[in-house]
RNA sequence: GGGCUCAUGGCUCAGUUGGUUAGAGCGUUGCAUUCACAUUGCAAAGGUCCCAGGUUCGAAUCCUGGUGAGCCCACCA
């Protein structure tokens, strides 16, 4: 052995296995091919622990099938993330003193695209340096024109079919985003409020929001209620901040008599609930919340201030009028945007939909075709499936793909969606005329699609749909698909949605779901609470494979893992440790190898054979663990027989008949380092390439199989 | 208000379809060391597998109830 040779750094064998085309895939027929779809991470920020997780999980799988033989395609992208890259990248402007206003469209855009770069090269940083072995030549980015293509065809499918409408509904709202969100980004935070009593004519209700009086069109009871029936279906004159006004006091089941008072006020433009009293009960729309959070001018001298500012201001006035009987303490959830935690309003506005019972009928019937690990998740599907409603697809955002939808600016200047109004679906502005009127002056929707109208389409997109493709007819639907729990519905549910409705067929055969890796407290990551361990460090300091069998060991399917900093350098070392031991038997194997040293065996020694007989044990439980998904349990028994077994028992017991052992021990470990490759691809290339060998790299060899090594 | 998941030695977690003295790593304690490896080896201590019932020849594992923790969903005015 040459000891003065330089071994090859990780990015010199990373470089190495692209050169040699190792991560590509091969569509040559006399291969099976296995292919593995990349969740796209969001192009905003670094990629976290939860990532390298997800990422490790992947290219172990994708290691393991190619070295079974097949042709694996392991592809991998990264999404444009409307919603979040909007806002860190308004966030970096602002520091800046920048803004989107202050930029316009063209600059704005061309900063997105410089930020969009950056964010790229970053990530595919992290992917070298942890041996993702992924097909790069087929890499997607959810903005490209591939991508734009494939959801221009479900958008025109969805308007041919019916399934799609726009109009003016009661949506949330995010004003700091100033863009429609769905409830799926929306989460709720406690918080300590006041429920105001005001008075409405005969009536006391109780409200949270007495701001939005000036947009009530009614009061409300339960029908049941004893104490309200003589007012039902009365007009009264209440009392208000511009003046007396009249309304009604209505009946409806919605009412819990057990809130407040058991009368409510009304207010359909800025409650989801009282939108759909007002529909019911055939109620006037007023609004008094705009998109950007403020009073309108229907709040007379309020008009103008933010609605957590008003609601202070306008105290006073209504304890002076009387109206306010008395407030108490409250405690409850508010709804904020997901992203950038602002208080979400209701209000009504102009925005796109899509009909999802249909697709989520036919995804019930088929969700048993896909394997779902854990298989809980069947449950949690069918669930969401059942209680489904309309998928709101529109966000007044700049990045994103633009509504492919163009209104004849002549004869349909209220932009209106109908088949019998001047308006195309097309992705490029229209060349012909416009039917109607015969004008040519097309104007474009001005909002984009859902970043998740695209990313659903996922795993048909990444393979050239709607075109025929040589790719989608050999590698879908996918063999696997990973994906963070907390995106089943935004993400999961809906590929298997779409890929039925325009593939008929489901998108993936298993879907695992990984746990969370949370605090030792059980949060989340997250960057506001700075408690994020940096993959990066744990490289650094412990190297790649020893940080890849880490994250294994939290790999169990849907199992939440408690860790930090302390805990994930313990297990960093175990295996980095493990590594050495790797290490240190090579050099007693083969550098240290006696001169008379035997040549063949037929491990007919009882050492041998037993040594033999628990390597095909450990050959049969990581290959079994492998296909079943259960990575976890692969690398325990990996480190256990390599470890204790092997090194601790048989490598002892050999020192006394070392040189009519060598031929047993160099199988042993030779095959060891191809069960392990999948795992530490790094320092089992290493080792590999010192050993006596067939072929160009570790990551092509056959993968083992239990049995008595041919003499 | 519904649903899902979890509860195993000081810590982080395994435990396949119920089957002999319940495992690992870290930590702790003792011993060893010119031996491939101190990034080591050997050994030891440490668990009524949350509680109470039930099914069974047999339960950490299955069922019921309870307690505690986490997550998801829902139009909490």
């Amino acid at each position: 052995m040459d000891k003065h040779k330089q071994d090859k750094t990780e990015k010199e064998w990373y470089e190495f296995w692209e050169k040699s085309g190792f991560f590509k895939a091969d569509p040559s027929l006399s291969k099976k091919p296995y292919s593995l779809l990349m969740p796209p991470p969001n192009v905003n920020g670094e990629l976290h622990l939860g990532h390298a997780m997800q990422q490790s999980i992947l290219d172990a799988l994708a290691r393991f099938k190619r070295m079974q033989g097949y042709d694996v395609l392991l592809l991998p992208g990264v999404d444009h993330a409307g919603i979040i890259f909007e806002s860190t990248l308004n966030k970096q402007l602002s520091k800046e003193g920048l803004s989107k206003q202050k930029l316009g469209y063209e600059a704005w855009m061309k900063r997105a695209w410089q930020f969009k770069e950056d964010v790229y090269n970053s990530f595919h940083k992290t992917w070298t340096f942890l041996g993702i072995s992924a097909d790069w030549s087929r890499e997607v980015f959810t903005l490209e024109p591939k991508v734009a293509k494939a959801t221009f065809e479900e958008f025109k499918t969805f308007w041919e079919q019916g399934l799609l409408y726009k109009g003016a509904y009661i949506i949330q709202w995010c004003p700091k985003c100033g863009t429609a969100i769905e409830d799926l980004e929306m989460e709720y935070v406690e918080r300590k409020d006041q429920l105001y009593y005001l008075q409405y004519g005969p009536l006391v209700i109780a409200t949270t929001r007495p701001e939005t009086k000036f947009a009530d069109t009614a009061v409300a009871v339960n029908p049941k209620d004893k104490r309200y029936k003589e007012y039902v279906g009365k007009e009264f004159e209440i009392q208000t901040l511009n003046g007396p006004r009249k309304m009604k006091v209505i009946a409806d089941d919605a009412i819990d008599p057990k809130f407040g008072t058991g009368a409510e006020k009304v207010t359909p433009g800025h409650d989801l609930l009282d939108y759909e009293i007002g529909k019911k009960h055939d109620l006037p729309i007023l609004h008094v919340i705009n998109k950007e959070g403020r009073l309108t001018e229907l709040a007379g001298k309020y008009a103008g201030m933010k609605v957590e500012e008003a609601r202070g201001a306008m105290l006073p006035e209504l304890k002076e009028k009387g109206i306010l009987i008395k407030t108490e303490d409250y405690t409850h959830s508010v709804p904020v945007c997901e992203r950038c935690k602002t208080t979400v309003q209701p209000i009504i506005s102009e925005e796109w939909f899509v009909k999802m019972k249909p697709l989520a009928e036919k995804a019930l019937k088929n969700l048993d075709k896909v394997n779902l690990l854990p298989k809980n998740y069947h449950k949690i599907l069918t669930d969401w499936y059942k209680e489904i409603h309309d998928w709101s697809i529109s966000r007044s955002l700049w990045w994103g793909h633009r509504i492919p939808v163009w209104y004849c600016q002549k004869c349909n200047p209220q932009h209106e969606v109908s088949k019998d109004k001047g308006m195309v679906i097309s992705l490029e502005k229209p060349t012909q005329k416009c039917l109607i009127c015969q004008a040519s002056d097309w104007i474009q929707d001005e909002q984009v699609l859902d970043t998740w109208f695209s990313s659903g389409l996922w795993p048909l997109a990444t393979l050239g749909w709607p075109d025929k493709t040589r790719e989608l007819d050999r590698y879908f639907p996918w063999d696997f698909e990973l994906t963070a729990p907390e995106i089943k519905y935004l993400w999961i549910a809906r590929q298997i949605m779409l890929s039925l409705w325009f593939k008929g067929q489901i998108p993936f055969k298993n879907m695992f779901f990984h746990g969370t890796i949370r605090d030792p407290k059980g949060q989340k990551f997250s960057k506001s609470l700075g408690n994020g361990i940096n993959p990066y460090e744990l490289v650094e300091t412990w190297g790649v494979d020893a940080t890849r069998m880490a994250l294994y060991t939290y790999s169990a399917p849907g199992r939440d893992a408690r860790t930090s900093r302390r805990i994930m350098d313990e297990r960093c070392k175990n295996f980095r440790n493990f590594g050495t031991k790797l290490k240190n038997l090579h050099r007693f194997i083969f550098e240290l190898k006696p001169k008379d040293a035997a040549t063949s065996s037929d491990f007919s020694h009882e050492e041998d054979t037993e040594i033999i007989q628990w390597l095909n044990g450990l050959t049969d439980s990581v290959t079994k663990n492998l296909e079943s998904y259960q990575l976890h349990l692969a690398v325990e028994d990996l480190y256990d027989f390599i470890w204790h077994k092997f090194a601790d028992s048989y490598v002892e017991w050999s020192k006394k008949r070392r040189a009519e052992a060598q031929p047993c021990l160099e199988y042993v470990y030779k095959t060891c380092l191809e069960l392990l490759h999948p795992f530490m691809p790094f320092i089992t290339e290493e080792l590999w390439h010192k050993l006596p060998h067939e072929g160009k790299s570790i990551m092509v060899a056959a993968w083992p199989e239990a049995g008595i090594p041919a003499k």
